[in-house]
DNA sequence: TAGGCCATCTGGTCCT
DNA sequence: AGGACCAGATGGCCTA
């Protein structure tokens, strides 16, 4: 895959206090971000993924229950604490670590070898490390969305559903400074302000300089 | 196959 | 006290 090699940063152009991108070298078909969504798994079934006593306990609530769910959907379950205490005792193998730590298995996953307890707060319950890790999912994914909202208003075309959160961040700086240059606000505070064309030159380079990154990796 | 990128889990710290 | 945020570790996917 090379589509990348029709593009011409020239493309960009200013007319009418507008950046214009010419996109008569786009493909015919933009890949959609989203496609790029992964599920860990998805890609190759048959490879061999750690199990976790986390995932191992998630398995166990959806056997008990019988839940079915899209490997690419974050898993939500709520329960209540009779129904965990119904399914198996993974604090005992806690109890077990903690007794005999020389006897931990080494293709468990590391967190479990972190045997330290903060002393200001001890370690979460399971159902109390589930919710964690499923707002830990929901704020990364938040994250996720927003770069995803800044490519889109970023100019590029092309492979720009590849560009990584690094280019959409550099491009997007870049950017700033031309919109600043085209409406006269200078937002680097007198430090380095740059002129309309000399902001443009940066950004028509810096979408050049990703372009080479990506293709380089 | 190595390296880049990203999703997920986790524990620590900050903040309300 | 508990949620938000952060960074480290880990492993899967993808490309050159």
């Amino acid at each position: 895959m090379n589509n990348s090699s029709a593009i011409k940063l020239e493309s960009i152009e200013l007319d009418n206090n507008r950046i214009v991108v010419n996109t008569t070298d786009l493909p015919a078909s933009m890949p959609h971000y989203n496609r790029m969504k992964r599920s860990r798994k998805a890609a190759n079934p048959s490879k061999t993924i750690k199990t976790s006593r986390q995932t191992l306990f998630i398995d166990s609530l959806m056997n008990t229950f019988q839940i079915q769910t899209d490997a690419s959907s974050p898993i939500l379950m709520t329960s209540t604490d009779d129904e965990l205490s119904n399914l198996p005792q993974f604090d005992r193998i806690d109890e077990q670590e903690n007794n005999d730590e020389t006897s931990i298995d080494m293709n468990e996953e590391s967190s479990i070898t972190h045997n330290s307890v903060s002393l200001k707060r001890p370690r979460l319950s399971y159902n109390k490390r589930l919710e964690a890790n499923a707002r830990e999912r929901e704020r990364v994914h938040n994250l996720t969305a927003a770069f995803e909202a800044l490519r889109q208003v970023i100019p590029m075309y092309g492979d720009q559903s590849k560009l990584s959160r690094l280019s959409i961040l550099r491009i997007a700086c870049s950017y700033v400074h031309v919109l600043g240059a085209l409406n006269e606000i200078d937002f680097s505070q007198g430090q380095n302000a740059y002129t309309l064309n000399e902001s443009f030159h940066m950004l028509s380079c810096t979408i050049l300089n990703e372009l080479k990154r990506k293709k380089s990796n």
